[in-house]
RNA sequence: AGCGAGGUGGGGUAGUCAGGAAAUCCCGGCGGGCUCAUAACCCGUAGACCGAUGGUUCAAAUCCAUCCCUCGCUACCA
């Protein structure tokens, strides 16, 4: 323990979308150990903001009709608004716009300038000349040069997967306007990254925090480091300085962020931000999405290195997060918004971070299911936890009216030693499921306890061991509201005041947990918890099913609207098939010939895997016959056979008909 | 393709870094108990050759090698 604050820092949250359970599986552990450090007699500063720079927030904004700003401020209150609602409470929640962090941004980049650490080249980059932009990669879109696939500018992501180089895709255009897009060459300013290699190596190792995070980077940098742009082609962001028309990149000024926000803490709360960030022995720790490692681990490093700033401590990276088995995807509809699909359904903030929380490893993947989700609140949360606190204090409130001044016995104070020591080790190495479980066997052994002494026998015969019994269970009720209160604040308040406490429980050490609760009246006891009903949890199942439903109706090509005109361009008809031979390196192909009427016509069908040729001969099917003439594997096909489905079911004519006859 | 993570009883999930009497917890199955408690809680029990193959070792889910499968990441998308 040093005498310098820990700083926790959260991955800063896209002002250009609603908040998820994604979001939160970073965010709730955050705060669960910054609760947890707190009570532990540590001084915790808990920093965190919301990242507005960037192309897709100009996106958004134009297609709304608002500006960046605008839409930034909205999500932003969203995010501090939903974060509150989750009992995740920053002790500053800024804004990467702000003019502190405009200014810290500035005066780094300059460092980093003067420093040497930053050279100029021009290089070539995609520009929509209608929407008078530089386009990312991402919204331009292409022909794969290597494989013919549609491909994205930098990568060829549906076909071949080879990496593109700047110039290399063909026909671009761009996927905002649809329009041709062009290379358009132009200066731009890099950071030495490569330069770093040395420094990253030897950092990396002692780098502090999980491990995957520190496997990534160091699996990346051994592998090569390139220099890295920093600049960017736009009016939206911090002005790159002695630039008029660039931008700093904002995966620069978003971490800096941090700095700033901290700054701005530490001048509401007359601290000095030095302590955090300047010096050896300052104690950052980055909590931060799984997909964000190498930005935390290589290039924020190295840019603090390089401007003379103190190094992160640990970085702690959650693992992803998925709905009910599947790939987490909001244009799917696998996706669970925090607010609409769970706060404002009532359902509460305490139980969705212990399902978070204990899931799994917080490395690992986790998957959210509403049916799992019922379950561990029903049996863990409610049955183990709320009823053992319920039961003790209902009879201690019952039969004895309060609390007497009994000492707990020597063995329930040993577990509930066992238990802190256990909770605390795990929670040093951040392994949070394992805390969560060490708290909860707690509760398990406080269950067992009061059941195999059964007070409520023992008070029939000897009232004063029943009254040592329930004394036994209220310390480990004591000290189950404390252990817990970094998982469930809410609930644990509740339970604290039912102790007959009258302040906050956050104020209280954990260490509290085995000193005697002292004779005292107990308020009448009420549940601290109430099930999640298996109706309530049909309606949930009901209204993702409905969301993936109504996401693959949206995801369905619309099909323009023709004109009977339009429609009367195709020359569709019956055609009578006469033969029909495989294709000689094609699975999936016939040669057909078939009967018009009057001519016969070689038509090429993918159609192989679903019919025997035997099959095929005689029947009459329907035919476009006005296609265009086109060489499938050297043979000429003119005009395609109709079928529906993947099953390719052929249409057929339900009255017989002369070949020819017209389809309308 | 490269890198990273993971494959453990019917489902889910610990344990693997620091190898050791055939393995955690939750749900589900079966049997019993209790009745203070939110049909909760407690006790017992069935069920896993710990992805495959080979190796190291007195001893491997745990270490090494190869392979298979799943997932994530891959710098000008945040």
């Amino acid at each position: 323990m040093s005498g310098k604050p820990l700083l926790v820092t959260c991955g800063l949250p896209y002002t250009n979308g609603p908040c998820h359970i994604g979001h939160l599986r970073t965010y709730v552990p955050a705060d669960f150990y910054v609760r947890y450090m707190r009570r532990s007699g540590e001084e915790v500063v808990f920093i965190c903001g919301s990242d507005n720079h960037g192309t897709p927030i100009v996106i958004s904004a134009e297609r709304e009709g608002s500006t960046p700003r605008e839409l930034s401020e909205r999500y932003h209150e969203h995010f501090y608004e939903t974060f509150r609602r989750m009992g995740v409470v920053f002790d500053r929640f800024g804004m990467t716009d702000d003019p502190m962090n405009r200014e810290t941004t500035r005066s780094i980049v300059e460092r980093l300038i003067a420093n040497g650490h930053v050279y100029a080249e021009t290089v070539s980059q995609s520009y929509c000349p209608e929407c008078e932009r530089f386009l990312p990669d991402r919204y331009v879109e292409g022909i794969c040069p290597h494989c013919g696939a549609v491909a994205r500018g930098d990568e060829c992501d549906q076909g071949c997967g080879q990496h593109l180089e700047p110039g290399e895709i063909k026909d671009a255009i761009c996927k905002i306007c649809g329009g041709k897009a062009e290379f358009r060459e132009q200066e731009h300013y890099f950071f030495k990254l490569s330069a770093f290699r040395e420094f990253l190596l030897e950092y990396l190792p002692t780098l502090g925090g999980t491990a995957t995070a520190r496997n990534y980077a160091l699996g990346w940098v051994k592998e090569a480091l390139h220099d890295w742009c920093i600049t960017r082609t736009m009016d939206w962001g911090v002005p790159f300085p002695g630039s008029d028309d660039l931008v700093v990149y904002v995966w620069i000024d978003a971490p800096i962020g941090y700095i700033s926000f901290t700054k701005e803490w530490a001048e509401a709360a007359g601290a000095d931000w030095k302590d955090c960030w300047c010096g050896d022995d300052t104690r950052v720790t980055h909590f931060i999405g799984g997909d964000i490692i190498y930005h935390h681990c290589i290039f924020w490093p190295a840019l603090l290195k390089g401007a003379g700033y103190g190094l992160p401590h640990a970085v702690v990276a959650s693992g992803m997060v998925t709905i009910e088995g599947r790939k987490f995807s909001k244009s799917r509809g696998y996706v669970v918004w925090t607010n609409d699909d769970y706060l404002d359904r009532g359902l509460p903030a305490d139980y969705l971070r212990y399902y978070l929380l204990a899931y799994t490893s917080h490395t690992k993947e986790l998957d959210f299911s509403w049916h799992a989700y019922a379950d561990r609140v029903n049996n863990e949360i409610v049955g183990t936890l709320g009823n053992f606190i319920y039961r003790t204090m209902y009879f201690a409130e019952k039969e004895f009216s309060g609390v007497s001044d009994l000492a707990p016995r020597p063995e329930v104070v040993a577990e509930i030693e066992r238990a802190l020591g256990a909770v605390d080790a795990t929670m040093r190495d951040y392994d949070f499921k394992n805390a969560v479980d060490s708290m909860m066997a707690l509760a398990s052994f406080g269950n067992a306890y009061i059941q195999n002494n059964a007070p409520w026998k023992l008070i029939k015969e000897d009232r004063a061991a029943a009254e040592q019994v329930i004394a036994d269970c209220l310390q480990v009720v004591k000290a189950l509201a404390l252990i817990f209160e970094p998982v469930m604040p809410d609930a644990m308040q509740r339970a604290w005041a039912m102790l007959g406490y009258g302040d906050g429980i956050a104020d209280h050490p954990i260490a509290e947990a085995t000193t005697p609760l002292g004779a005292r009246p107990l308020p009448k006891p009420a549940p601290l918890f109430t099930k999640v009903e298996k109706e309530q949890v049909a309606a949930l199942e009901a209204t993702l099913n409905e969301q993936v439903e109504r996401a693959k109706a949206a995801a369905e090509p619309k099909m323009p609207t023709v004109s009977i005109e339009e429609f009367g361009k195709l020359d569709i008809r019956v055609a009578k098939v006469v033969s029909a031979e495989p294709i000689k390196g094609s699975k999936k192909l016939y040669k057909l010939v078939v009967d018009l009427g009057g001519e016969k016509r070689q038509v090429v069908s993918g159609i192989a895997q679903f019919y025997s040729p035997d099959e095929l001969v005689g029947k009459d099917v329907a035919m476009i016959v006005n296609l265009a003439p086109a060489k499938i594997f050297g043979v000429e096909s003119r005009g395609m056979i109709l079928a529906a489905g993947d099953e390719a079911s052929l249409l057929v004519p339900l009255r017989p008909v002369r070949p020819g006859t017209k389809v309308r």
